[in-house]
RNA sequence: GGAGGAGUGGCCGAGCGGUUUAAGGCGGCGGUCUUGAAAACCGUUGAGCGAAAGCUCCGGGGGUUCGAAUCCCUCCUCCUCCGCCA
């Protein structure tokens, strides 16, 4: 949510419109009806402080003059009935406007779509290889991929790791959790489902509705689309301590997606499934903070690549290209030979105070200093099953063996090449 | 799934229709005393909206009433017992 104390500010329509026209005017038409909610709340609350004194007065009165008296304030609380039914009316339509507008970005994020992404950084060496098979026809050739076993169960993006696949997929979690624990972020375990006021908090909902799995029933779980939405819900509703400032949690989770509106795209293959692992580093940083610790959690996130010696690039996202939430987005690109080119395995973003007011997470700079919000950060550290697919397609051998990352190896009992025969 | 009990400020806890403008305690902060500290004593101590006056907030929502922390309905959460269960 923006802060509605900017809302008349000719600079941030002009942002916003950079994200999509439509915006600006929304939050044209929010600050009308934020108007017109501050006019009659001041004129509610003038009544009921007329209400409050005059009824105590009540208590005091006998008989003719505690009638007329009760009679005059009934009519006073009928008043001030009709006209709060009203304020709750604008307050919705309030809160609904502002849960739709999206946060404003940095003013030194491209402009623009996609296409003006902007490279930042690039690693790695990009491997020779001739006549690259993509991944599902590795992982098949090696019983490490099953697909067709999958979606007779369960129909279309979905898949079964199997033998040395599963124990690579597995591998890859604990090492990730390894490396970020070791750079002092704190592993957590959290719920998958979770209530619809927790999506509409970190900003799922309501935009994004129709790509949210959802349990049936009156009140319905969600099926978390990212660890993001649990590890900063987590501390929503509370006031930090400065000094326990910036809280860095990371977790690995199952991810669920329905990914509706991408019909046709990525179709085979692990890239876009319903269902998938994602180490997710989320952080809570005084306002201040905020850019430098985006900064060292995108590092953190390029230090799993750099580790895994798959060849990346970084780009700063444009206005128009960056997620509902965010601010300011790195994403993390790895080379996959089969298809030629860059794709995105980490998106590392700056909510600012976004999710925070929409949250309530806050932080006292000092003893006795009014509480102020915070900025919270999330970023994949990273997507396991396009690293899983990564590694297949970059490390694979002329004769379709794979050779695995020295540095998972002592995940893998030592084990240092999946071939068709296993792990050896 | 069945039967009970409970949700009040940072924490504990009183209040059960109108001096609650939420007692009291703990903790925190400031002070007195002290070489310093502890103890003791005194003071202070939440959040949101608003330019201000003021208004709102006792788990959430709704209702009754001139007036609700207090009465009623409903939902949520936690606890205890029984049943079932990885």
């Amino acid at each position: 949510m923006i802060d509605p104390k900017l809302l008349d500010d000719e600079s941030l329509k002009t942002t916003l419109a950079k994200r999509n026209e439509k915006y600006a005017k929304m939050a044209e038409e929010l600050s009308l009806i934020n108007n017109r909610w501050k006019l009659l709340k001041a004129e509610i609350d003038n009544l009921r402080h007329e209400q409050k004194s005059r009824s105590t007065m009540m208590r005091t009165l006998k008989g003719d003059e505690a009638a007329s008296l009760r009679d005059e304030l009934k009519k006073l609380s009928d008043t001030i009935k009709e006209k709060s039914s009203l304020l709750l009316v604008i307050e919705n339509e309030k809160m609904e406007m502002a849960l739709h507008i999206p946060n404003i970005p940095y003013a030194d994020t491209p402009d623009g779509g996609e296409e003006n992404n902007r490279e930042v950084g690039k690693w790695g060496s990009i491997p020779e290889i001739e006549n690259p098979l993509p991944h599902w026809e590795l992982g098949e050739h090696l019983g490490i991929l099953d697909f067709d076993r999958a979606s007779k169960m369960s129909g279309s993006r979905f898949s079964i790791l199997k033998g040395a696949g599963a124990k690579l997929e597995r591998a890859l979690i604990n090492f990730m959790l390894d490396e970020h624990t070791s750079s002092g972020y704190t592993e957590m375990s959290p719920p998958l489902l979770v209530k619809r006021d927790t999506m509409v908090g970190t900003g799922q909902l309501p935009h994004l509705e129709e790509d949210a799995y959802k349990t049936s029933g009156d009140d319905p779980y969600f099926l978390i689309p990212t660890a993001e939405v649990v590890l900063v819900n987590s501390r929503r509703d509370e006031i930090l301590e400065n000094s326990e400032l910036p809280v860095k949690y990371v977790a690995a989770t199952t991810c669920f997606r329905s990914e509706a509106g991408s019909y046709g795209r990525d179709v085979r293959g692990l890239i876009r499934q319903h269902q998938f692992w994602k180490v997710e580093l989320v952080k809570i940083t005084a306002p201040e903070e905020s850019e430098n610790e985006l900064i060292e959690l995108k590092n953190n996130a390029e230090g799993i690549l750099k580790k895994l010696e798959l060849p990346f690039r970084t780009v700063m996202l444009a206005k128009g290209d960056m997620g509902f939430a965010a601010a300011r987005t790195f994403d993390l690109e790895v080379w996959l030979p089969s298809e030629n080119t860059y794709r995105e395995i980490s998106s590392c973003s700056n909510c600012t105070d976004f999710q925070a007011r929409r949250t309530k997470i806050r932080y006292r700079p000092n003893t006795g200093d009014k509480p102020q919000l915070c900025h919270t950060l999330n970023g994949s550290g990273i997507a396991v099953g396009r690293t899983l697919l990564a590694i297949l397609e970059n490390f694979q051998t002329p004769d379709k063996n794979v050779v695995i990352p020295p540095v998972l190896r002592p995940y893998l009992g030592g084990k240092a090449m999946i071939t068709p025969e296993g792990l050896k």
